[in-house]
Order: C-alpha cells, then sequence, then structure tokens
DNA sequence: GTCTATACACCGATAGAC
DNA sequence: GTCTATCGGTGTATAGAC
C-alpha cells in the first residue's frame, strides 16, 4: 500500500479537534527526517478531517486541503501519492475511533449497573456517530465518488475488533450450548454451513442462532444511529439519545429471553 | 414550487427501467403543448434516474443528463430551472415509489400466512432498496452537496403515508389502552408530552410507548437494509433476505410480547 | 520538499442569436 | 425551445525549476 501506512497512527490523536497543535511526536530513537514527515502525514489528516467536518465527506479535495494548511497541491503529493490514498488513511482511521470510542464506553463504569453492557457499547458507537456526524458519513454514508478501497480493505482490522466487542458484551455469560438452542425460527441449512464457515477467530466462533441474533442487533443499533446522523428523526428533537437507550435495553432483553438458562450439567 | 410538481407524476411509471420508451400520455383533454412537456420531464428524469443507477447519485448532473439525451444543458433548464429542482423531483419520485412498494408489498397476499404484516412490509421496503440501491442512497445516503431541500421538504407526504403503513401493519388490532400499557422503560415525561404534540393524524395519534416501538422498529429494518444496500455485510453473502426474514419477524414478535392481552372490557 | 505553470477534465449558470 | 458561446469556478494529476 503505502509508506505512510506505519507513520500515520503514532502519536494516537487524543481526539477531533480542527484547531490542533503540531503534534509534537514522543521522544523516540526515529531519524529527524521520519518525525517530521509523520507530523506533516498528522497536519494533513486533521486539516482533512476539519474540512470534512465542515463540508462533507463529498467535498474532500486536495486542493481544499492544500488550501487550509497554506500549502499547494503539488506539496502534498508529495506525502499522499494520491487522493485514494488519503482517502484510504481518513477512513482507517475513522473506523479506528469509532472502535476505540465503544471500547471506552465498555471499559467506563456505569453509572446504572442495570443498563446492559451491549446497550453501553451501543451508546458509544451511537455518541462518536453524533460526535462525528461527517466522519460517520464518511464510513457508512454513500461510497465516495471515483475511490476505490485497496483489497483488503483497509477498515477489517477495527471491524474484527468491533465485531468482537459486541459478540462479548451480548453473549458473554452463556455457553456455546445456550447460544445454539436460542429460540428463534429454524436458519436453512446453507445458511449455517455459511455461518459455520466464517473466521473462527471472528463470527465464526458463534454457533449460527447466535450469529444471526448478532447482526439484527448489529441493524438494529446502527439503524437507528443512521437515522438520526442523516437527519430522519428530527422530528424527535432531543429525546434521540432517551429512544436509543430505550431501544437498546429492551433489545438485549428480547435477545436474551430466546436465550435459554443454562440446564443442568451435563458432563 | 415548481410548475412541473403537477405533471411530474402524470402516467404513473410502471417500473423504472433504463432503456423506456417515451411514455404515451393517455388520451387526456390537455393541451397537447402541456402533454409534450409532460413526456419531456419524464425523459429527462428517467434518464437522471438512470445515470443515479450507473454512477451513484454524487454524480448526478444536468451535463451528464443531457448528455445522454443528446441535449444541450441550456434545454434541460427549460424543464428545471435549477439542479437543486431536478434533485427535488428526484427524490420525491424515489421516496414515492419506496412507500409504493411498500403499500403493494402489504396489498400482496403473503405465501405464508403467520408472517407478521409488518415484516411483510419491511420486505417490500428491503425489496425496494435491493432492486434500486442508488435511488436508496439518494434518499437515505450522505446528503447531496451543494444540494438544498425547499422547506416544506418534499417527502413530507410520503414519509407520512409510509408512516401510516408501518403504524398500521405494527399495531392494528390493539386498542390504545393496550399500547398504552405496553411494557417497556418508563418514558420521561417530557419525551411523552412530546410525542403526544406530534401531529394528530400520524404519530401523535398513538400512545407514547407506541410511537417509541415503532421508531424502534423503524430503526432495526432500515439498519439491516442500510448495512446491506452499503455492503457493509457482504460476507453474510446470498443470505441477506433470510437473515432479514428471520430478524423483522423475531422482532414483531417481541414487540407484541411487551404489549398486554386486552383485559375485560371496562365500558 | 516545495514551488510555478500547465494540461485536461468536470461543473452550474447566463447572454443572446435563431 | 433550442442552439452556440462564454464566464468563473471545481477537481486530479504531471513536468520541470529551484
Amino acid at each position: 500500500m503505502l509508506d505512510f501506512s506505519n507513520t500515520v497512527q503514532v502519536p494516537e490523536q487524543p481526539s477531533y479537534g480542527c484547531l490542533m497543535p503540531p503534534p509534537e511526536a514522543a521522544a523516540t530513537s526515529a531519524p529527524l527526517r521520519r518525525r517530521r514527515r509523520a507530523v506533516a502525514v498528522q497536519e494533513i489528516l486533521s486539516a482533512a478531517e476539519c474540512h470534512i467536518a465542515e463540508h462533507g465527506p463529498h467535498a474532500l479535495s486536495l486542493r481544499a486541503i492544500a488550501r487550509s494548511l497554506e500549502m499547494t497541491v503539488q506539496a502534498l503529493y508529495h506525502y499522499f501519492p494520491s487522493r485514494d490514498d488519503l482517502v484510504t488513511a481518513l477512513v482507517t482511521k475513522a473506523y479506528d475511533d469509532l472502535v476505540n470510542a465503544v471500547q471506552e464506553a465498555v471499559d467506563t463504569p456505569p453509572d446504572d449497573t442495570a443498563v446492559p453492557r451491549f446497550a453501553l457499547a451501543a451508546e458509544g458507537y451511537r455518541g462518536w456517530a453524533v460526535a462525528n456526524p461527517e466522519r460517520f458519513q464518511l464510513i457508512y454514508g454513500t461510497p465516495l465518488r471515483h475511490y476505490r478501497a485497496p483489497t483488503p480493505g483497509p477498515t477489517t482490522r477495527a471491524v474484527r475488533r468491533m465485531s468482537a466487542i459486541f459478540h462479548r458484551e451480548l453473549f458473554d455469560g452463556f455457553t456455546a450450548a445456550q447460544l445454539d438452542a436460542a429460540n428463534i425460527p429454524v436458519l436453512s441449512p446453507p445458511l449455517r454451513e455459511h455461518f459455520e464457515h466464517l473466521p473462527r477467530n471472528g463470527l465464526g466462533a458463534l454457533p449460527p442462532a447466535a450469529t444471526a441474533l448478532l447482526l439484527s442487533a448489529w441493524g438494529h443499533m446502527h439503524g437507528l444511529v443512521t437515522l438520526e446522523v442523516f437527519g430522519h428523526t428530527t422530528f424527535i428533537g432531543p429525546h434521540q439519545a432517551e429512544i436509543f437507550h430505550m431501544a437498546m435495553c429492551t433489545m438485549v432483553e428480547d435477545i436474551h429471553r430466546r436465550i435459554p438458562a443454562a440446564g443442568p450439567a451435563t458432563p
């Protein structure tokens, strides 16, 4: 792919912000050149995110970024060989930031311990999306014109992390046997087989019924967030968070109701 | 708004298609001029939809449409005063078509009468979205650059129709008292009040708990469709329809379980 | 590493002839 | 109603000087 792939996540930006001092690279043994380059890349990405936040992901252009950085376009080409590479870096970072937000929501001790942990994760998801609507659109909105994502997808790693979190928070405490016996309509044999052949370190580790429930839950969460971020639920006014909270809590309740209690031990 | 607003839906296009003979207007008493104009508008919209289907909603441009119609841009301006007006017409039509698809799905006698009617409607929604992914993106994807929708929104009528269908199919057979007693976490007083002040001929007619459940259901349905149409669930392969079906059926089951049975009559 | 200059495409919109 | 011509802007990308 690109030579900046190993420098792009260097100093772990604390959070997204438009006005941002040039991040001082932590004292490292890397040569000065490298560090300066990394700083420049960070500044470019930061300016790009700023531009996206202001004008939407589809307004992304090298010229605009160059303008806001008071550089010329050609200087950018020195750091990113093409627009697509810049977009790829932005998408990757956005996805990572989203997953980090979810992880952080899960790690933060909740005010109310009665709230299911999946709902906490979901609220981290929503929280990031609402705080960064344009970057959320960059990830989950209409694909960018003329952009071809590299293969393998730059987001697969983050997707796997996210999937693992939701998987854990939704099904932790249940055995595979319990999940397999979840009370849902019977799945077709081809579908069951398809699910069982997914990566063993990911969804493939779950019984098919659980995979189906997890996908359904993901869609539920994502749909509510999408409708809100894309402005289709403005009539709810300031109560979006409450609706979302209620929907996620009842959803987890309903899913868990479909999983039978552990039977007597069968050694 | 625009003078084409009364001509745009004239001959009720049978279905979306790129190659389409100029629709012969039914014998009407309207003057010849009007009919010719209506036909031209239809052709332009059709070409625009064709272009959207091929290159995505964000590629929409008057020039491209003019090219494919072998006209000049200026001829288009004769029918649509600006690009925004064309976009508005396309969005309106897409939304209408989507609602029509849902309505048709509800009206079609199902193969399996055990499938909840809400699930049938949802499958109409999904079916249209999967068949017209780019037009779905036009409606529900990233807002188009530089496009300002007119006020009142051109889609409000269609949204109301859609809302009415889902409302009916999800809650038909339940009384307001039953819906009001739905077993969900208590809603905050401000939220209840907000819901009760929604339009009386729309969501305002429902008890707040039912409105909340309907919104949740809408998000659930929309999320699964969105993930599929925007390509985030390709790993499911050809089993998307089955997952969707299962998710919708269990969802309706769970929602109905939360609504208490009708108590003894209290006259 | 950054610059000027440039090539070549695209876009929305307007003026005015026919 | 449709045309040519044009304005003023957008964009990605490259060549070559410094």
